[in-house]
DNA sequence: GCTGTCACTCGATGATACCGAGTGCCAATT
DNA sequence: AATTGGCACTCGGTATCATCGAGTGACAGC
């Protein structure tokens, strides 16, 4: 009885498949029917798996180099084995413990937090981690307050209940006095107190006097600032790319895509957005993450979900590792963030 | 008469010496006697230069990688060719146009900006770009405010006259009442106003209202982390260093110190200390960087020196371009701020 | 003091051979 | 029918060797 449904595999195959792509992804090698036969559970001949790498090559799952070297996994190949994983394996003990130290010491302020815990996934994993902060578009608005910094230059501050804070400058025409400021400030906090920002700022409420103008300009402001730095990304671990890559145009075309965070961002959502929390080569969208798969997981901040953190490497990544640290930090992020 | 002063260079060899720094650069190939014969503005013979060019040998001027191959600058020599070097050249009309017109067009907040010129300053020069922004110590305190965020949690907001906020959780053993708060607002408010904030927050005034107790907790917050995060630093083109060294462990050593971005500032504020303006190998004290070269400059806002931008690159970088666009981004980033 | 010349060095390049890991195929075995 | 052992074959990697050429150092002559 052969295969009938092609998305199925043989549990031999299988077996196979896994055992090649595990090896593969810790000797960077192409791997050969006799170090899958001794090593993988299955117990049959190098010959019988020669067969049944010559069919997983057939369907797609693996691919030779060149004829007389041993097979490498494809993106299929990869995604099958991704998908194959059963629960998210448990960190090594040691991980574990520095996550909890980790998480037990850190203090200061959400960036500070959020750009610590990106170095931590960078350390845990060996690739570049990111880590989306909550977007401010939730966060209500808990204090406004216009601060004259000279003569024409007025800063806007925007303190949101996350603690976040969105400033703005604005330029007069004129100088402005103090008194009038004062007036604005009173006149916004009633109007966005307790709003989100951008629910609060769309509402246009024109008025003639000139702290009227200046609240009005206010709002506009936060509208057109929210598109740009909504979200705030950190990148921790760079100079791992360095390492995960041997090719060293490679490196330098992924270290210009971290350098877009706005790309990042989206694709970490965009992955998201489809279910996913592995993207493999070209299932990213991006095309020079062809040899690239990305790692990804959202956080929980009491319950609701808030953002996300990701890693970024080589789609001959550890997987199972990478999956089991993205889910524990993000896990014990959500869980100091509700806390906090 | 042979050279008396060991340190001063025959005019001839000088040029022989410039002339190999200058083919170097932008070959990075040994250069043999034949090309600077024919390049440089001395009309000697080649066998000339290879006597000149034995002589910089010998006085650690240049190297062999083997014997019988062209000759390759020492530290020495890079930093007698930028010793050497007049004026800094002018840059090139494509890229004034694109300092101009990237000032022209720029707005939004600081941060944006010192972003924004990080990236045009690698963009520039095709090396990592680091702007350390104005330190917060020297400015003065416009605006200090306490923002409830929750029952225990009060968010420490000080707005300065640079534009900058600083921001400080506060986390309470007990609720707090918004009359207290108010009140401590207040207090604080008398105590920094145009103050900087360093010594505002020195002076304790120790007092057992809650109130009091919450405003010498501010000021220990904002002592604390006065260290940590006194600068900001942007690094723009980190992307750039995959391409200017072909060894792939360089490249992920040089990004590693660029991680760390307290030792970039250390080491651009200890070359700008030393009194220079470029950094050569060891020059920078920076063990993985022995194959690197910093160009550093201030930069002055209302005449005063406000912080500093930097490029970093190999110790075979082209100094005259990156001293050009170091020096034309810092004067006009200065000039911008200054107006803006 | 410069130059032309010559012998020498040594990495780079290319041809050649060989090794070995790996494959595909097939006949034999279970 | 599936598995296995065996065998011929492929082809990248490594080693050897000769050659080439850019480059040097030295020295005699101008």
């Amino acid at each position: 009885m052969t295969v009938a449904d092609p998305m199925t595999l043989d549990e031999r195959k299988a077996s196979i498949l896994r055992a090649v792509v595990e090896q593969y992804i810790h000797t960077a090698q192409p791997v050969g029917s006799q170090h899958v036969a001794r090593a993988s559970g299955v117990n049959v001949s190098s010959a019988t798996v020669r067969n049944d790498m010559a069919a997983l090559e057939q369907e797609g799952y693996l691919q030779q180099p060149h004829t007389s070297a041993g097979r490498v996994p494809t993106e299929k190949g990869y995604r099958f084995f991704v998908d194959s994983l059963v629960g998210p394996a448990r960190l090594g003990s040691a991980d574990s413990k520095h996550v909890r130290s980790f998480f037990a010491n850190v203090h200061g302020e959400l960036e500070e937090l959020l750009n610590d815990t990106s170095h931590l996934l960078a350390d845990l994993t060996r690739y570049a981690a990111v880590v989306v902060g909550p977007p401010h578009e939730a966060a209500l608005v808990r204090s406004v307050q216009f601060v004259s910094l000279s003569e024409r230059i007025v800063l806007l501050v925007v303190v949101l209940s996350n603690g976040a804070i969105e400033k703005h400058t604005l330029e007069l025409e004129a100088p402005i006095d103090d008194a009038v400021l004062s007036v604005a400030t009173t006149e916004l906090t009633r109007q966005m107190l307790g709003l989100s920002v951008s629910a609060a700022s769309a509402v246009a409420a024109p008025s003639d006097s000139s702290a009227g103008r200046l609240v009005e300009a206010a709002k506009r402001a936060l509208l057109g600032g929210q598109s740009a730095d909504s979200d705030q990304v950190f990148i921790g671990g760079a100079s791992q790319v360095a390492g995960a890559f041997d090719a060293v145009a490679t490196v330098s075309e992924v270290l210009r895509i971290l350098e877009q965070q706005y790309v990042v961002v989206s694709l970490i959502s965009d992955v998201l957005d489809r279910g996913l929390s592995v993207a493999i080569g070209t299932e990213t969208g991006i095309a020079p993450l062809a040899d690239c798969a990305v790692v990804v997981a959202p956080y929980e901040v009491a319950g609701e979900t808030a953002g996300s953190i990701g890693v970024l490497g080589p789609s001959r990544m550890d997987y199972p590792q990478a999956l089991a640290a993205v889910a524990v930090v993000s896990q014990r992020l959500g869980r100091r963030l509700t806390e906090g």
